[in-house]
Order: C-alpha cells, then sequence, then structure tokens
DNA sequence: TGGGAGATCATGGGCGTCAATGGATTGGTG
DNA sequence: CACCAATCCATTGACGCCCATGATCTCCCA
C-alpha cells in the first residue's frame, strides 16, 4: 500500500506527542521521508501532512512562478513558512506545535484522515461536523443527479 | 532536510547578536555556506538571507540580462551592492547592521521564515500582518489552480 | 476450533544532549 | 591606553532518545 487511506484517532500523551498511524508509517517510509512535513490545510481548520511527495507538489506548485515574483514568494512564505517539520521519534511519534494546534483545535486526541498522497488531522469532533456537512452535500448533490437522470416522466422544469 | 522550512522567532541579546535557528544552520552547512549572505528583500520591508543556492539565483537573474543594460546593473546594485555577508559565530549567531535592522524595522525579536531556498527575516508584528496577506493571496491562487492545469511561467521577473 | 506464544503497536516516563542565551575574556587596532 | 569585536565559557530549559508496560492482533499447533 502505497497511499494514506482510512482514519485513525490517537491521544496525545502529556508531553504533547502522538503516534503517526501505523499504516501512514509505512506508507511514509515507503516515500522515503525521515520528518513529517506538516502545513496548515488552505481550507480547513486542519493540518495536512505527509512526506516527500507532498513536499514535491508544493515545490513544483512555487516552481511554475518566477524567482522573486510576487506570487512566488506569498506562495513560499505561505506554503514554506507556514510548515513544520516534524521530527518522528524512534516510536514513531510526532509533536505538534502550539501554533498548530491552535489552528486545528486540538486538544488531547487526534483524527488522522488518509487522502491518498498526503493525510489530513483533525480534532476528532470537528471532523465528525465536517464529515456530516460533506455527507448532506453529496446528497443533496445525489438527488439534484438523480431527479435529472432518472425521472423517466418528471425531468425538472 | 535541505530546504529552509518553518518559521521560527528569536532575541537579539544586548550585542545586537542573534541565533540563527538550528535547523537553518542545518541545512547552511549542508549547503557549504561559511558565512549568511543578506540583502533587503526587493518589494518588502524584510532581509533575504541564504548560503550559495541564494547566490546562484541571484546570479542567474542577473545573467538573463545583457551586460551593461540598465535592468543588469539596477540588479546588480540592488542585490548585490545592498548585500552583507554576516560572519556566522561559533554558537551559530549573527550580527545584523543597523542599515538592515533599519530597513526592516527590526528591534529585539526577529522573524525567520523559510522560504526553500532561501529564508527571510521580519521584525515580527510585520511578518503576522504579511502572512495574513499572503495567506489570502494563496487561497485566491489555490482556486485558480485548481482549475487550470498549468500555473503562468516564464517572463523574468 | 480453541488456546497460547510471539509480534506489533500505542503509550508512559527517565535521562542525557543540544540549542538558545548571557556574560566574560582576549586580541587587535586606532 | 581605550575601544571594538570575535572567541570562549557557563547556564538553563527544551527536546530527542532510550527503555518499559500493556493491550491487541496474528499465526501456529494441538
Amino acid at each position: 500500500m502505497d497511499r494514506f487511506v482510512s482514519t485513525y484517532t490517537m491521544r496525545l500523551d502529556a508531553k504533547g506527542r502522538v503516534s503517526i498511524p501505523a499504516p501512514f508509517r509505512a506508507v511514509l517510509a515507503k516515500d522515503g521521508a525521515e520528518s513529517l512535513h506538516c502545513h496548515p490545510s488552505l481550507a480547513e481548520p486542519a493540518l495536512d501532512a505527509g512526506g516527500s511527495r507532498l513536499l514535491g507538489e508544493i515545490e513544483d506548485l512555487i516552481a511554475r512562478y518566477p524567482p522573486y515574483s510576487e506570487a512566488r514568494e506569498q506562495l513560499a512564505t505561505a506554503l514554506y513558512g507556514t510548515s513544520e517539520s516534524l521530527r518522528i521519534d524512534p516510536e514513531g511519534r510526532v509533536v505538534l506545535t502550539e501554533t498548530q494546534k491552535a489552528h486545528a483545535g486540538i486538544g488531547d486526541h487526534v483524527a488522522f484522515v488518509g487522502l491518498g498522497h498526503k493525510f489530513r488531522m483533525w480534532e476528532p469532533d470537528r471532523l465528525k461536523a465536517h464529515l456530516a456537512e460533506a455527507t448532506r452535500r453529496v446528497r443533496e448533490l445525489r438527488q439534484a443527479i438523480g431527479s435529472q437522470a432518472e425521472g423517466p416522466k418528471g425531468s425538472p422544469a
């Protein structure tokens, strides 16, 4: 398995350490990551994290803009500047910074959500609310689609 | 780790010395830098700094313009003429010049922001404001990036 | 099919090391 | 002789590393 899949909820210990779920550690190891690259999600109160694939994606994005251009420097500031390269201890744990925990509202538990080439860390309750909202929207979307495609008689006016 | 990543805020002591964050020192060491090359940011009240990778980038940028062209000489003046090669003491500290501190409005604290191949030094409060703006811009760019396959590329500066 | 040994994993705590900072000392120089 | 600056030394506090403990899971074999 070379992608981050599924969701795991882990506990922070008294020192603020959190175990990265073992399956995610395996993906990171295969990816050749020594540390966990981590930055605030752009649109969510959560943290995006990953290994060299995530870093490569960010680098490519920035490299599209010419050196010293305003867009490039803003991208670099927002993406690199707010990133943390978290050290992974011998037991596979990391310590989130206060800034990161504040951004995601994380207290003593963290939910790890696999997103393929990266994963996302949430405060568990916020994740639950986020999922509820997401599924609600998907249902609406399906209904809209369904009433268009399936309605043999009632095509939408 | 071969990039400057994350943000660190450090304190100047009574002699004006400030520690370069240890992770940044590690990048500089890998880069083979003995001193810290440092110049005012072109568009911000901040200081850009780095090692030989930064020097290489500056050289490439200037080399794009024909010798004796006005653009070239202006760039060379702005990037080389205002540069300082700061000595790094055995504890990993540097002393900023008065000119540099004035340009960035730096008092007794400096925020070091990683930008990948270089990093930037800010007065901490100014960084906060700038970061908010950069984050806003990146959110806008994100939508454009999501909808178009290719980003802008090419024309210098 | 049930039991049990071994392995894996999440978690807790103690300790040594290093980084950040402050101050003292020494050497060069006008 | 005095001042500036660069190296050296010392302190404190955080953080990384090591080892320990349960608890769960896997797999093998009776």
